[in-house]
RNA sequence: GCACCGUUCGUCUAGCCAGGUCAGGACGCCAGGUUUUCAUCCUGGUAACACGGGUUCAAAUCCCGUACGGUGUACCA
């Protein structure tokens, strides 16, 4: 093995869906990962059995699929160093527990959550803190305060006991983080956590060092909410006498109200998706809006992720993955916390909507013509409409709103624009209009344009006043692209139809208003 | 409470490490232009160094303090 093999992990555990904080961790990783010609593994750590959610390992899957980023080793694709799914790793931690014991780094404790619990609150009534620590672990049922013979008996009987990490009393340790520089901790501050659980799970703590060395880790990068372990994790390394991975402390997403990180369970209330799929909660059945079902482009979505936190450092803004993978390093990635803005989410989508492709956008855009009972769902005809129309839209379900009349007739007419522009006029010059495009034979956007233009002249009509009485009977709105383009496009006979209707519909201006 | 991390336009940020710039860009917003319409687009504008002290000829940049925000302080991760 290569022990200067960059490798990375994102080990997310499953109780519940991922937000896009937990999705620019991982792409974070990916892109650090990939620059350096690394690897990148999907460890699943659900070492607490009491908050497994069905379905959440699926969605992570689900979710990193969509939006493109590819693990070389883990839960899927499996890989030299699994299992990765910490659970089938049970069997792994205990003898590391053990032999932290042995060495004199970890003790036996016996104390129950309820007695714990109890401490504290006697604690608290008295302002103090209580704190499992050199201090107070002398006053306390372990193996450090009992004896020999006690503690042997304990241990026959099968009583429950953690094993809880035996933290210096009073140290200063130097930390280092890609991020942030150099940190120093006294561990008089820091608790005895315990690393293995009375139900013989190991906690957060023991698995993620284990694991991550076991899986030969080369750089931690996981989000600033572990800054705080980091002491415990680094004092865990020396204890095993393993070389500690580099560390990368990632700034959190932000609520946009300003307090606090973003969490799962603010689901939909902010007003945009906070998960990059939409997420069916198993118990509640409470469904949460996600990024794909919102129309966003995983490109857009990746993109717009990764400028929340990191910036090339020059002005470039929009990235594709590869180009992404090229320009990303860490130095680069910011401190301090972001809040996520859903104005510039919208302009990445509207980037990407424009440079794809008419066909590749009719392609999606079809479905919902038909979901709208729309009949001609031809193609070649869509592609060009959504090539007339996409420059003005966010998303696919945008390009309905522009072009629904390339596909229908109006069903209303804008009451504001009628009332501005149906002048007392406008229903004999659009009788006549209708009897000069009944003589074009060839009925063509350039053709008709110059014959209506002529005729216009000819007649002394205003252009103004003519076209946009004529695109209220066409659209049923003053809106839209070139007004030839679309009669051009719904042909010859819909159009003369239109002027009918829009005539019975509009009628004379005096026959309204009186 | 204690520990650690952070703080530049409303938002994302450049500049800070190696002090000297009208503190730059993007989104948003506003105005003008283009368009027979709407949108796009183009041009312009708006708006920030948290505060106080120190070092220095010179501080957003270095140092100290304060305030504010965040994270952690579970047999959760």
């Amino acid at each position: 093995m290569d022990h200067n093999k960059i490798r990375v992990r994102f080990a997310p555990s499953p109780t519940g869906p991922l937000h896009i904080g937990g999705v620019r961790t991982a792409l974070y990783n990916y892109l650090f990962a990939k620059k350096q010609g690394g690897e990148i593994i999907l460890r699943i750590e659900d070492t607490d059995q009491n908050r497994f959610v069905e379905g959440a390992e699926q969605y992570i899957i689900d979710a990193f699929n969509w939006c493109g980023i590819k693990f070389d080793e883990g839960v899927v694709e499996g890989g030299p160093f699994g299992p990765y799914r910490q659970s089938e790793r049970k069997g792994i931690y205990q003898k590391y527990a053990f032999d932290l014991i042995n060495s004199g780094h970890a003790y036996y404790a016996f104390d129950t959550g309820k007695e714990l619990d109890e401490i504290r609150k006697s604690y608290e009534s008295e302002k103090k803190t209580f704190i499992y620590n050199a201090i107070e672990r002398k006053k306390l049922r372990n193996s450090l305060t009992l004896s020999q013979e006690e503690l042997q008996s304990l241990l026959n009987k099968d009583t429950p006991f953690v094993i809880r990490f035996k933290m210096p009393a009073n140290s200063d340790i130097i930390l280092n983080d890609l991020i942030r520089g150099e940190i120093k901790v006294n561990t008089g501050v820091l608790d005895d956590k315990i690393l293995f659980k009375s139900d013989g799970m190991p906690t957060y703590h023991l698995a993620n060092i284990v694991d991550d060395h076991l899986m030969e880790v080369s750089h931690v990068i996981r989000g600033e909410e572990w800054l705080p372990s980091l002491p415990l994790h680094k004092l865990l390394y020396d204890a095993f006498d393993w070389k500690a991975p580099e560390f990368a402390h990632l700034p959190l997403l932000l609520k946009p109200e300003g307090n606090g990180k973003l969490s799962k369970r603010d689901g939909d209330r902010l007003g945009f998706p906070v998960f990059p799929l939409q997420w069916k909660d198993p118990k509640s059945g409470e469904i949460s809006s996600g990024y794909r079902e919102d129309g966003y482009f995983p490109d857009a979505f990746i993109n717009m992720l990764a400028l929340l936190g990191w910036n090339p450092g020059d002005e470039k803004e929009l990235f594709n993955m590869d180009e992404l993978v090229e320009a990303f390093s860490m130095e680069r990635v910011g401190k301090s916390g972001s809040k996520f803005d859903p104005d510039k989410a919208r302009w990445f989508n509207h980037q990407y909507l424009i440079t794809k492709t008419d066909d590749y956008l009719a392609m999606l855009f079809i479905p919902i013509l038909k979901s709208k009972k729309v009949s001609n769902t031809d193609s070649t005809f869509v592609a060009t409409v959504i090539g007339m129309v996409k420059e003005r839209a966010n998303f696919i379900e945008d390009i309905w709103d522009h072009s629904s009349f390339f596909f229908v007739a109006p069903e209303s007419y804008d009451p504001k624009a009628v009332k501005k522009r149906w002048k007392d006029t406008s229903y004999d010059e659009m009788h006549q209009l209708k009897l000069v495009l009944e003589g074009i034979n060839d009925f063509t956007s350039s053709n008709i344009e110059t014959i209506l233009k002529t005729w216009i002249e000819e007649n002394e009509l205003g252009t103004g006043l003519v076209m946009n009485a004529f695109r209220l009977l066409i659209v049923g709105a003053l809106k839209g692209p070139h007004l030839f383009d679309i009669v051009a496009m719904i042909g010859k006979d819909e159009t003369l139809n239109r002027i009918d209707k829009g005539l019975i519909n509009l009628g004379r201006k005096e026959t309204i208003n009186i």
